[in-house]
DNA sequence: ATTAGTTGTCTACACAAATAGACAAATAGG
DNA sequence: CCTATTTGTCTATTTGTGTAGACAACTAAT
């Protein structure tokens, strides 16, 4: 007897209630007993102890038979800003964080008219799609998906190769610095393609920017489209501070 | 003999890639037959049509026996500036959307100590907690919790209830103009409650935005936690525009 | 040692989800 | 009018989900 039929099962939803619950600091280390879990959620034990598994699987929750279940220790989420400086690199080391962008793929495309109207070219242009996938500590956190007018950066595939930063690259291309003009965010349910990427859950939220940037003309340099991991991301946008 | 046993159900993926097929623009106006959205997704027809219905009811899909299944045309997706300036009833007026916010619930808390930490009060302190849901055309939008100090705004609630603008009632407070200091985004899946009031889907995606806003001597005014359906917005940032 | 409280495992049953096949009903094009 | 294509409906079968109850295994405290 399902209150909403959703196509999501009562232990999935148990599960994210219980996730959500630590994320608040509901429950902090401990867990209450299935019996008790059950009566809240208003569902047998066995459909908890599936919630519990999955979360268990997951390296949110351990049991240990006869004391209880347990949280474990979870890395806060990275805070990234969002503004006219964006530097992946810069803003990652300022939380003591080592990251490493990975190219995952490269090649040729044409503009279609929205990617044209952002990069102020015309329809049809060619255009270097780089697919970049962001990693730390062997985590992987963002995937980026980057387009450059050919025209204006026909070596910038090879630069970012040899630098591995799209900062470096757009140096050896005559940009000496660039600063983002506007950010559009949104969310969605991550894509089964960018879930192996991303070595998430098939159902995991990526928090999705499309930005375009600038050069110090205001001339578009690239158009970028970068999804986040939900749970491993907090973006933050201060006005003031540069 | 699922892939990947992760509690959602055949038909409802079926359902989130038909849906983000059209997002993408990959299907335009007319879904494939059913039989080949089956073999393509490695499903029966019967799950199909189950997805179909889904998207049926949701407004998306509209299915003619003997010609197919089409697209409706869909709203686009509300773009909401954050910035220093936030004012929700002047940003959709510039969209030509007429807005409408409604107080669902006030009540009184004491401050714990991430918010006593915002608000730069102490721990425990009184706060006044404003619930509102932001409505567009008899559609739910978003829902906000403000938290301001009761010390300070004594009758804040009240000047929101009969003005029924955070701004007027601020002004009456004698706050004639305030800006937002930092705004911290991420998503997650919608709350069963938040569900509920906003009437959308059980497994619904929210953008949460966690913003502090300050007076003109930087003094914290409110905290405000706003959870966007992410399918009806999109959080645009733009530096050089006020 | 005993007891209460907890997680782990097992069997059984009702119901929903997904598959399979067949055919009806409507549409569009020759 | 006839045919091919498409959505709608029906029955049947298999697999998965959730419920229910019982008991074992382990822990911590008395």
């Amino acid at each position: 007897m399902h209150a909403l039929d959703d196509g999501i099962s009562r232990w999935r939803r148990v599960a994210d209630a219980i996730r959500a619950d630590i994320a608040s600091g509901v429950i902090a280390q401990q867990l209450p007993p299935e019996v008790e879990l059950a009566e809240r959620h208003g569902v047998n034990r066995h459909t908890v102890r599936r919630a519990i598994a999955a979360l268990s699987t997951e390296g949110l929750l351990r049991a240990e038979r006869g004391r209880g279940t347990f949280v474990n220790a979870q890395p806060p989420r990275v805070i990234y800003p969002i503004g006219e400086r964006v530097r992946f690199r810069e803003n990652m080391m300022k939380q003591s964080i080592e990251p490493s962008g990975r190219l995952i793929g490269a090649e040729r495309v044409a503009a279609d008219a929205r990617q044209a109207a952002l990069l102020n070219i015309s329809v049809g242009a060619p255009l270097h799609r780089l697919e970049r996938l962001a990693v730390v500590d062997g985590m992987p956190m963002s995937r980026s998906t980057s387009l450059f007018s050919v025209e204006r950066f026909p070596d910038i595939i090879s630069a970012y190769a040899e630098t591995g930063s799209i900062t470096q690259a757009l140096q050896k291309s005559g940009v000496s610095d660039y600063r983002r003009r506007e950010t559009r965010i949104t969310a969605e349910r991550v894509s089964p393609h960018d879930a192996e990427l991303l070595q998430c859950a098939a159902d995991a939220i990526v928090l999705i920017s499309n930005a375009v940037d600038v050069d110090m003309e205001d001339k578009p340099v690239q158009s970028v489209r970068t999804r986040f991991l939900a749970d491993r991301f907090e973006l933050s946008f201060k006005p003031d501070v540069d």
